[in-house]
DNA sequence: AAGAGGTTCAACCGCCGGTAG
DNA sequence: ACTACCGGCGGTTGAACCTCT
């Protein structure tokens, strides 16, 4: 379409923000609230471009912000909902609190990822790695299905799951991950899907598709068989209580 | 002490979807 | 229906900082 660039480059800043620029722009959102972002700049008496004030608010001035550290529970909430969600860094930062998508993004790409891999868990498919590696090579020789790490494999990049250029499955390469991804309301059995800080109760082995393990607590029946099982085990994934979320409508977005 | 290499994270870039005109 | 614009998103970059030798 050749869209035009978001506002004059040429006589805007870049880079680090001063103590100046943050200040004009906390003052003037004070006073006037998150309006136009292209216009914010030049009423704010700031030389940046909308998207970088927007940027700067929303991912280091806005008051909201928990700053400091993860702690181990938000850790364990990341990887579950990316074992979900994938590389959604907005619907994850969307059930943390405080926390930005660019925080979490960052965060993931320089601690979780390795603490994953130290467990020997691939962070990309959520999988032990051997066991994604085997499931990468049965790929490659039956190439009409596709499965999350032969799309790995052929991107050859981290972000095997991505959000743009996610391809939905076709056909369940790995049986034992769900890949519907539906969080359903609780069902009858689990009347007590929510644990005193909106802890889930699915097991963590489970939540990282590893639904065979002698780890996994909550018996999920999901394995080798259609998604509708899991959807009618009915997880009430983290407080979505009354909400049927399909990952594929996410995708639709 | 200093330089190399590694890590972190704020900021930028480019693309996409929604929508007003 | 089409176009242009805007906000938002995810991937990437690079400066600052840290650790190791």
């Amino acid at each position: 379409m050749g869209r035009s660039p978001c506002c004059e480059k040429a006589h805007t800043n870049k880079g680090a923000w001063t103590k100046e620029e943050d200040d004009r722009l906390i003052a003037y959102i004070r006073a006037h609230g998150e309006g136009c972002w292209r216009s914010l700049p030049k009423a704010a008496g700031l030389l940046r471009c909308g998207k970088s004030c927007r940027l700067r608010w929303i991912n280091y001035l806005r008051p909201d912000l928990k700053r400091g550290n993860f702690t181990e529970e938000e850790d364990e909430l990341i990887i579950k909902l990316h074992s979900l969600l994938g590389n959604k860094w907005s619907l994850i930062a969307g059930r943390l609190p405080g926390r930005t998508d660019n925080e979490i993004k960052n965060y993931w790409n320089t601690h979780i990822r390795r603490k994953l891999l130290n467990r020997g868990i691939d962070p990309a498919t959520h999988r032990p790695m051997n066991e994604a590696a085997a499931a990468a090579a049965a790929a490659q020789v039956e190439a009409t299905t596709i499965s999350f790490a032969a799309v790995k494999e052929e991107e050859k990049s981290t972000s095997g799951f991505s959000g743009k250029d996610t391809k939905i499955p076709v056909q369940e390469k790995c049986p034992d991950l769900n890949l519907e991804l539906r969080i359903s309301p609780p069902s009858h059995n689990q009347s007590e899907p929510m644990k005193s800080g909106g802890r889930v109760t699915i097991c963590f082995s489970c939540s990282l598709g590893v639904q065979n393990s002698k780890e996994c607590s909550c018996r999920n029946d999901s394995v080798g068989s259609s998604s509708s099982d899991s959807s009618a085990t009915g997880y009430d994934f983290l407080g979505l209580n009354g909400v049927v979320l399909d990952y594929r409508s996410l995708e639709m977005k």
